[in-house]
RNA sequence: GGGGUCGUGGCGGAAUUGGCAGACGCGCUGGACUAAGGAUCCAGUUCCUUCGGGAGUGGGGGUUCAACUCCCCCCGACCCCA
């Protein structure tokens, strides 16, 4: 018999919502544990199961935690400014706000489902005014310390879109989201610091409990890498520039330099005979994106123009050429390079393309005129540095250049300052006026929030400004100081803002009269487990953390890092199918999908790679693949169909049965029916319908076993977050309780408390049946006793030669000579080792006994 | 091109970190109870086999009494950076 989910779960959510049985408690003597998913952008498709995967998992840590005693602080809510919603609104032609409200209800409808157990009186969306008055806040302390400033800055622009894109929101010179086409264009632009806390973002990593992975990538992304920094003269002109290298121990073999494309020296030193060939180039680059630019590998063609002038090479003062080349990026570094062909894989193709000369300066390579040697050895045709090893040649280099005053030794970084503001209508006004004079003056707190206008449009003006300028009234406003007329700034801020500092909000999301309550921070900071998908690695977890140690530096939060623990949680694959083997056709529904295997069809789930698939109707060929679920690709399974069919608390144990937390794992639906007769076993177990249940406990070693080893398991899997492998020793000790003459309660409701994390609407009602009265919820964990695990005999495996040839049952504990003899006495071991003489033995208690004959 | 993660039955995945490969679940096969089965229960399920055994964790080599696990080479997948 079935349980009746559908009763049973609305039966208990009911009890939570009417007992408030998830507000957070005041309890301020417990220790706290403050456990956060990342929270979602409520978009207009709604949820996949894969979305959930990551909230059952911190939901069975919080509950888990709470029965442990901790003080649990676990919300939810919504990143809900963003660039979907207004498109939404203009193809509907309705208000973003409205969207997004509808959008939030679908998503809120669909996580109440799963019996989450947030405390949703602490929800919050960044897009209401009583949320993005506080991220305005936290712009001005960022402004005021000089960390915002508006700079002239080659951007990727949109015109589909009318806006600018970060550049990781640029691939291959379209917009990841819509493919349409991004060009480069100068633009002034609010830009963040971020680079100011480059060192601080690096350092604080090492103190971080993250994915070593993740670390790495934000190492990269920040770049840091130490060099030296040095001027070469113009010949002939009164002009200089700075160039940034690694490998200034290469210096001697410079035989030519290296501007952008956008240097700005470029239009003054270009020779006339040059100038039609560089402004060619110009025009040439300015339709590649940054992207096409610099992944170009060693072996790729290069291009570049020479600009007819000539520097002077710093120590030897000999002159080299100066070309431009769009391998070299304006914005980073200086935007410019010193070329050594023989060292540096790209400046030799550069030579070869250009048939520049190549000079050997570190020994130790193959022929450099064949190809680059960027390894370590003696340096070789270099005055002071010859002989020296490229350690060692750096350090002199730099220390001359010092003492000549002509360059420094320097550390520089990949990492560029933050492209702060988009020219988009559904995000967060900037507090900033601009008077009739041109300056720029930020607002004071009084005067926040700075509410978004409605409008009835949300596309750019004709004259290509962004949408907040249609709002006339609006923009044309006061200075509070001093009364003079002024201008709003148009440009809203982009959708990483709001993300930056919400889980700083959940900690009093009520307090209209500061962004948070200071001891509250104190007592739940810092987050002690952050779940999310490890898209966010670079972007999202290092704009969050570069606003948190600036709001440490202001003493505005008692830790450094915000995250002390991250997790990424996998992604749910699931197949979908298109006309397409690289699916760049049209997807198909998998109900419209027919598998064949040798001319017959099989079902859908038989079938494998191998197989034949066809349009159901048009009989078009369709080839499967293994994908991220997504809606565009026909593929996604809906969480509400689960819970109908299966229950919530089945859904939720095949998201964490599927496989490891972290990694992909592959949707099965009938995974889903797997769980649930899980669930429909335990429910019949705790109802004495499989076996006769006893008062307190019944002495059952091998029950024992079972229950103890699942304690263990799941206990360990909460700090682990290894789930999988624990819902397996929950599912072992129901099979063997089943198979027991009796059971006692106690084991019963041992039993029970460990399920309860995981199937919380089930095990409220069993626990209810056993006896207890609500709410589980509240109820002590279980720990388990390490003796109850040791069984009183065990099977040993006998090898001959390595090979398994018997196997022996031994008293726990029994000594190696009891073992040997055991073994030398099991039939078929015997027979083996017949007529050999023994060169080894080898017992490993407990497990294994190897003898090694010949 | 560089770096990382990984590769185990028909499928998802286990394996105490060098000690019985395939736990648990899905699927499948047979049986029981059934008017019925998308219910439940029982048994089986890596492959080959002359039923003695033999082979087996992407392929090849190595270290070891013992290798999914460690080392080297190759192939493949995914991710990140160029």
């Amino acid at each position: 018999m079935a349980y009746d989910h559908l009763h049973v779960e609305s039966k208990w959510q009911r009890h939570w919502k009417d007992q408030g049985t998830y507000l957070t408690s005041q309890d301020r003597t417990r220790p706290k544990y403050y456990v956060l998913d990342m929270f979602p952008y409520p978009s207009g498709s709604g949820l996949h199961v894969g979305h959930p995967k990551g909230y059952v998992a911190t939901d069975v840590v919080a509950r888990a935690r709470r029965m442990m005693g901790y003080n649990v602080l676990r919300v939810m809510g919504w990143d809900s400014f963003g660039l979907p919603a207004e498109r939404q609104a203009e193809r509907e032609g309705r208000h973003p706000r409205e969207i997004t409200e509808r959008n939030i209800t679908t998503f809120k409808g669909q996580l109440s489902r799963l019996g989450l157990s947030y405390d949703w009186s602490r929800e919050l969306a960044t897009s209401e005014p009583e949320y993005y008055k506080w991220t305005q806040w936290i712009f001005l302390q960022l402004y005021r310390r000089g960390l915002a400033y508006q700079a002239e800055v080659p951007v990727n622009w949109c015109p589909a879109l009318g806006t600018v894109l970060a550049n990781e929101e640029v691939v291959d010179g379209r917009y990841v989201e819509t493919g349409d086409v991004v060009e480069r264009r100068l633009m002034k632009q609010w830009m963040l610091k971020i680079t100011d806390y480059a060192e601080s973002l690096l350092a604080g990593l090492d103190t971080l409990d993250w994915p070593e992975g993740i670390k790495a990538m934000q190492r990269e992304w920040i770049g840091r890498s130490e060099g030296a920094r040095f001027t070469f003269e113009v010949a002939d002109h009164d002009a200089s520039f700075e160039v940034f290298t690694t490998r200034p121990d290469t210096l001697f073999g410079c035989t030519y330099t290296v501007l952008a494309p956008e240097h700005p020296l470029v239009s003054r030193i270009t020779t006339e005979a040059q100038r039609q060939a560089v402004a060619a180039y110009l025009d040439e680059v300015s339709r590649r994106s940054e992207r096409d630019r610099t992944s170009q590998a060693a072996d790729a063609p290069k291009t570049g123009v020479f600009t007819g002038a000539y520097a002077v090479h710093p120590i030897t003062g000999e002159k080299v050429p100066i070309w431009i080349a769009d391998y070299v990026l304006a914005h980073y570094g200086t935007g410019a390079v010193f070329a050594c062909p023989a060292h540096d894989e790209r400046d030799h193709a550069f030579a070869k393309t250009f048939d520049l000369p190549i000079l050997e300066v570190v020994s130790g390579g193959e022929d450099v005129q064949q190809a680059a040697f960027p390894g370590s050895g003696p340096h070789v045709n270099s005055d002071f540095l010859d002989g020296l090893d490229n350690h060692e040649a750096i350090r002199a280099v730099v220390a001359w250049l010092e003492a000549q005053g002509k360059g420094e030794g320097t550390v520089q970084y990949r990492l560029r300052d933050w492209l702060f503001s988009r020219q988009r209508y559904w995000g967060e006004p900037f507090p900033l006026i601009e008077l009739e004079d041109g300056t720029v003056r930020a607002l004071s707190e009084g005067d926040l929030p700075v509410l978004l206008p409605d409008l009835d449009a949300f596309k750019p003006t004709a004259d290509g400004q962004p949408p907040l300028a249609r709002a006339r009234e609006w923009v044309q406003t006061t200075d509070p100081m001093s009364g003079a007329s002024a201008r709003r700034e148009t440009n809203t801020m982009p959708q990483w803002a709001g993300s930056c500092w919400y889980y700083l909000r959940f900690i009093s999301p009520d307090r209209s009269d500061v962004a948070w309550d200071s001891s509250e921070e104190a007592y739940w900071m810092p987050v002690d487990l952050y779940v999310g998908g490890a898209e966010h690695a670079v972007l999202h977890l290092l704009y969050a953390r570069f606003w948190h140690h600036v709001l440490h530096d202001l003493g505005l939060v008692s830790t450094r890092e915000p995250f002390q623990r991250l997790f990424n949680q996998g992604m749910v694959h699931a197949t979908g199918y298109n006309t397409d083997p690289d699916m760049r056709g049209r997807y198909a529904y998998p109900s419209e999908v027919r598998a064949l295997r040798e001319g017959g069809e099989i079902p859908l789930s038989e079938a494998n790679d191998e197989d034949h698939f066809e349009h159901r109707e048009s009989g078009e060929r369709l080839y499967p693949k293994l994908m991220k679920m997504s809606k565009s690709r026909y593929n996604v399974v809906n969480p509400d169909d689960m819970c109908e069919e299966y229950g919530a608390d089945a859904m939720r144990l095949y998201e964490l049965f599927m496989g490891p937390l972290d990694v992909g794992a592959h949707w099965e639906t009938s995974g889903v029916a797997g769980t649930r007769r899980f669930l429909d076993r335990a429910d019949r177990l705790v109802r004495g319908d499989v076996t006769e249940l006893v008062e307190g406990r019944v002495a059952d070693a091998e029950l024992d076993r079972a229950l103890h080893s699942a304690i263990k398991q799941v206990t360990e899997a909460v700090e682990s977050l290894r789930f999988n492998t624990a819902i397996s020793e929950m599912m072992i000790f129901v099979n063997v309780a089943s198979k027991a003459a009796k059971v006692g309660v106690e084991q019963l409701s041992a039993f029970v408390r460990l399920l309860a994390p995981f199937a919380p609407h089930l095990a409220e009602e069993l626990w209810e049946q056993l006896g207890h009265p609500p709410s589980v919820v509240d109820a002590a964990w279980p720990e388990h006793d390490p003796a109850k695990l040791v069984l009183e005999t065990v099977e040993i495996a006998v090898q001959v030669n390595g090979k398994v040839r018997g196997r022996v049952t031994l008293p726990t504990g029994a000594s190696k000579e009891q073992a040997l003899e055991a073994a030398r006495a099991e039939p078929n071991v015997a027979r083996q080792i017949e007529g050999k003489s023994t060169v080894k033995e080898i017992v490993v208690p407990g497990r294994l006994v190897n003898l090694v004959v010949r």
